[in-house]
DNA sequence: TCAAAAGTGTTATCCTTACACCCATGT
DNA sequence: ACATGGGTGTAAGGATAACACTTTTGA
């Protein structure tokens, strides 16, 4: 296997870290600053390098990095995607004399401890912030028909005749318009199609650069159309969070974001949080016992407002055990 | 981003291939040559060389180098995992002068029409050859008892206390020892459980390469453990096969191995083929026709053997529409 | 007429969904 | 006592798993 020509690839490693901080699901961000020490205006995952005579494993150097970068140790952790296409902003970078291909490889982390303070660098944004209209535990979010539903229709009818009824098609499939259901796991399907429709401003800003023009002033966040991010990294978010949202279907992923020691709504909540849905409580206690996953502790949690809470733990030697495992998603109303 | 050394990266991209080719499910493989002609012993899987320069997409530089090596058009395509971790005989290439790092990117492609003759270099493979364990159609495969579990327990008894039981454990789990149910998408772990067990031949030949001696003479077919591939192509192969089964269960991905029109025992064979289990015949209808994603034809197909079957076609269409989508396996017995 | 495969009816059981209500604590 | 969450009971409907039987062809 011998490369065709002269240009260098790099390999680039990003992480999207999840945690919960203040009953919010959040995820890691930086504030990446050029050598001359000026910050982005926007936030970014943590990236970093792959060093291919140094690193033996991608994921060896990506809890490096990620440690060195952020001071967070990484527990739970799995490969999302190898992005490599061109003219998404994954563009260029300077190796020594000329240009190289960026290739980056996004992982998906888990962590039960996103507490410790923010720094300048870093920070744990709620990531609903990225993607307002994913919140629908509060019913469905006003924006989708108020602002989404409305570009999505002016961007159908700029095409011609067949393309645009494929379009609007898409757009009803995924943003569950005109009765269609909502399925909460296609994060990045919709996020794509947002960034085609040109509702997302990472396409305008690379389109310019991919025709060579300066790239605009970076929009802020956008109550609909939430907070873009440097490069490619808000297309990487989506990609982790459309996979932790099916996983939580399947693989008892929830505990992996846990405190050793939970009360049942708590761990209803955090659910709630990553899947953007409302939960049924009866309901969802019900699944839960059905696997076996949990115990309870036979002690209580008293400050929760109202009556105590009974604590449980997960039973991680149980996960293995069991036929099926991982939650499934009683949706209410 | 800088690299910090000056070794090489090279992108490879493997394709699983799937096809269906005289009701077994099948692989397209590929006899590598070195530069002087000789040709491998052991098959592997279609790969070739990204180029950063010329290459727009991943994709499309795997569909370019597929149909190029094989003759072959691939349909259905999906990114599996990338590889990089060193000591897996995804060795270093040579580039020019000094040695490469190989970054192997690879993808899951499905496609219905798996005929056409094999060629001296490539040929369809039935996927269970490399797996014979994982083929639990005609009930649960002998040699899982009479040669792994055995194997296993060897392993398991080179490890000090704990650690045995955890082996033994995972065997179980795995392998569906002690009345532990199978998990059929659990190819991979399998495979890997079986390599670091020793019980695969790629890890001699690896731990030989890795401490620099000669790698011994390869292996060929064994009725118990399977047939050996070229460098890291059987896990690679684990990978696309373990995922395939896990997303029949989710996405209509059935279809795409099917010819336009079928009937409900071939569709059934080819669910049977790719999951490794035998289905209840009415309970798998039942299902069939719940998810709306099959319509019958009023045609029928006349060489069965026995009564003429009605031909059926997927409803493409209504795939998008309905709620759920997936074929779920009950599993007879 | 018989083998071979296609295709159906029926039931018990379990899971899901949905409704409504009771319990224990702090103020 | 009442507000605030925690924590049940129960019943309808639907999906699954398992049973065995009928139908239509070719040899």
């Amino acid at each position: 296997m011998r490369p065709q020509s002269g240009t260098p690839v790099v390999i680039g490693l990003s992480a999207v870290v999840v945690g919960m901080r203040e009953g919010e699901a959040a995820v890691l961000t930086v504030k990446p600053h050029d050598d001359n020490g000026k910050v982005s205006a926007l936030a970014g995952l943590p990236f970093g390098p792959f060093d291919p005579a140094q690193d033996r494993t991608f994921e060896l150097a990506l809890r490096a990095f990620v440690a060195e970068q952020t001071g967070f140790e990484l527990g739970w952790v799995e490969q999302l995607y190898t992005f490599g296409d061109q003219g998404r902003d994954a563009p260029l970078a300077d190796v020594g004399a000329g240009a190289a291909r960026v290739v980056s490889v996004g992982y998906l982390a888990l962590t039960p401890r996103a507490e410790g303070a923010d720094t300048p660098d870093t920070a744990w944004m709620p990531w609903v912030r990225a993607f307002p209209w994913e919140d629908w535990r509060r019913g469905r979010p006003a924006a989708i028909d108020a602002v989404i539903a409305p570009g999505l229709k002016r961007w159908a009818d700029e095409a011609g005749r067949g393309a645009a009824e494929a379009r609007l098609q898409r757009a009803r499939q995924l943003f569950a318009l005109d009765g269609a259901p909502w399925k909460e796991e296609r994060v990045l399907d919709r996020y794509e199609l947002l960034y085609e429709a040109g509702l997302a401003p990472e396409a305008a800003r690379d389109r310019a650069l991919a025709e060579g023009r300066a790239a605009p002033e970076p929009a802020r966040f956008d109550p609909a159309l939430g907070e873009p991010m440097i490069s490619d990294h808000r297309r990487i978010l989506a990609t982790g969070l459309g996979r932790l949202r099916a996983k939580l279907q399947y693989r008892p992923v929830a505990f992996e974001l846990t405190p050793p020691e939970f009360t049942l709504s708590a761990l209803q909540k955090l659910v709630e949080a990553i899947s953007g849905v409302p939960l049924h409580k009866q309901n969802f206690r019900r699944a839960l016992e059905r696997t076996g996953l949990v115990e309870p502790l036979g002690r209580l949690e008293p400050d929760t407002g109202g009556r105590p809470a009974e604590l449980y733990r997960y039973a991680r030697e149980r996960a293995a055990a069991g036929p099926p495992q991982g939650l499934n998603l009683p949706v209410l109303r």
